[in-house]
DNA sequence: CTTGTCGGATTGTTCAACGATTCCATAGTG
DNA sequence: CACTATGGAATCGTTGAACAATCCGACAAG
């Protein structure tokens, strides 16, 4: 999720090498795909696996929101410098998981309700866009099914449904939208998409994952066979009530039904 | 834009209450200015003050796209510690004005021309999104005039290309969009927009700033009285034209007029 | 002309230290 | 009893230096 470069690219290539006629054909779709490559292989770099490791505590429910990150002790712990950790720090923040306080340290973000309206704000505006002008880009060859990954996205999240694995079916939720908006191949727009879903799991913890994820397979299915049948007015305004819903119930889980 | 958390509420409600009615009106404008003052204040940290005057250097075209931008060279300027100066990329590095390779440095950014049209396809989804909701939160009370910033904008690009100042028309434009973003209350809309355009300037450079910026003081006024008239939807199809013209404006800047 | 190797230069990372700031508790005052 | 202020402890911000890892250019060999 650190880099919204869109996965999937080396089958692609693949399969274009494997009908394309002629020697430089092949050539150009290995440079491409070596080329895609290149950028995840140095990734390495100390800070941003620190990153990793503390996205993972931190959407995975085992820091608290609130909770204060010392750096004294973490540095302790992980076997990195601080100034290492400061730079882990950094990313985690930018990404919104981690809030900086001058001379206070950096804590586990707060989200408030007037946060959660907002994630859901731009979300409607990315996700209907990217929907909406879906037939710009999706038409034209349909070259190796571009919905092959929402289908599967989607199929996932039943099969994790059926068999009552909701955290399974949350992550599989969140894959449907992000690769829902990868569609429209605007690197952009993944990133900012994964910075709202990486601090929408921040409003996720605390609350039974049955309640808060099960509703949306259905709604998933629904939307992915109207992008399926090329209804993408339909399939967009169905969306945006979906996202409505989707809010109203985040909020309702937060302060009981009835407030 | 970095810290889209809004403190000084306490304090603000806390004196709101101690004297409810006295002396409150002078106290609370006296607090009030007190406090948006201090968040400005406290923000400085050596590594955001070094951004900012990197990100001057940037976006004024001191630094040409793709120039190397050396550690021990800046530090010897800045005189700043090596660990700070570091940080400093960082932030500008996650702004999209520096680009981070790893053991080889931090270079200006060089825009492609997929990061133009990435660029506007995101310009577009947000802001035309933000204009087709203006009737949803705009309309009730019309407190101090929404659009009051919007008009001051337009007359401010107006008087500039009047004076043939073509400086001060771009970041009248500038502050036209974000402005016009800003109306819609999210942080994180003002935030992506801020960057956006932050990258847009890297674009700007090299090309005769009149021609950059000047065919659109006049789209802008149009706009705003778009807006000003209520007619929403219509002012979102002027703004998509606008932004589909302005998008192949900048790209044949850099090819030339055919290619 | 391409390929392999070497050395200088720059970056990545760590460490220890000092000044600055915040927080908390205690004591003092009305 | 409530309120302010004064202190100390803890933590953060910043610095400077050091070493290892990596890249770049030049040079030599095939």
């Amino acid at each position: 999720m650190a880099r919204p470069s869109s996965p999937a690219a080396e089958s692609a290539a693949g399969t274009a090498a494997a009908d394309a006629a002629g020697p430089d054909r092949r050539d150009r779709a290995w440079l491409q795909a070596l080329t895609t490559e290149a950028a995840a292989l140095d990734r390495s770099s100390t800070a941003e696996r620190v990153a990793d490791a503390l996205r993972r505590r931190v959407t995975e429910g085992h820091l608290a929101p609130g909770t204060r990150l010392s750096e004294e002790q973490l540095v302790a712990v992980l076997q990195v410098s601080r100034n290492t950790l400061r730079e882990a720090f950094r990313l985690l923040g930018h990404e919104g998981l981690l809030v900086h306080r001058l001379h206070r340290g950096v804590f586990v973000t707060e989200l408030t309700d007037e946060d959660l309206v907002d994630i859901y704000r731009v979300r409607r505006a990315v996700e209907c866009d990217v929907v909406r002008r879906l037939g710009e880009v999706l038409d034209p060859a349909a070259g190796p099914e571009p919905l092959g990954q929402l289908r599967a996205d989607v199929e996932a999240g039943e099969d994790a449904a059926r068999r009552g694995d909701w955290s399974a079916v949350g992550t599989a939720n969140m894959h449907f939208h992000q690769h829902l908006v990868a569609l429209a191949g605007s690197p952009r727009l993944d990133g900012t998409t994964a910075r709202l879903l990486a601090e929408l799991r921040l409003a996720f913890q605390g609350a039974a994952a049955e309640h808060v994820h099960g509703p949306y397979v259905a709604r998933n299915r629904a939307l992915f066979e109207l992008l399926h049948a090329g209804r993408t007015e339909q399939a967009a305004t169905e969306l945006e009530e979906y996202l409505d819903v989707s809010l109203a119930h985040m909020t309702d889980l937060r302060h009981g039904p009835r407030r």
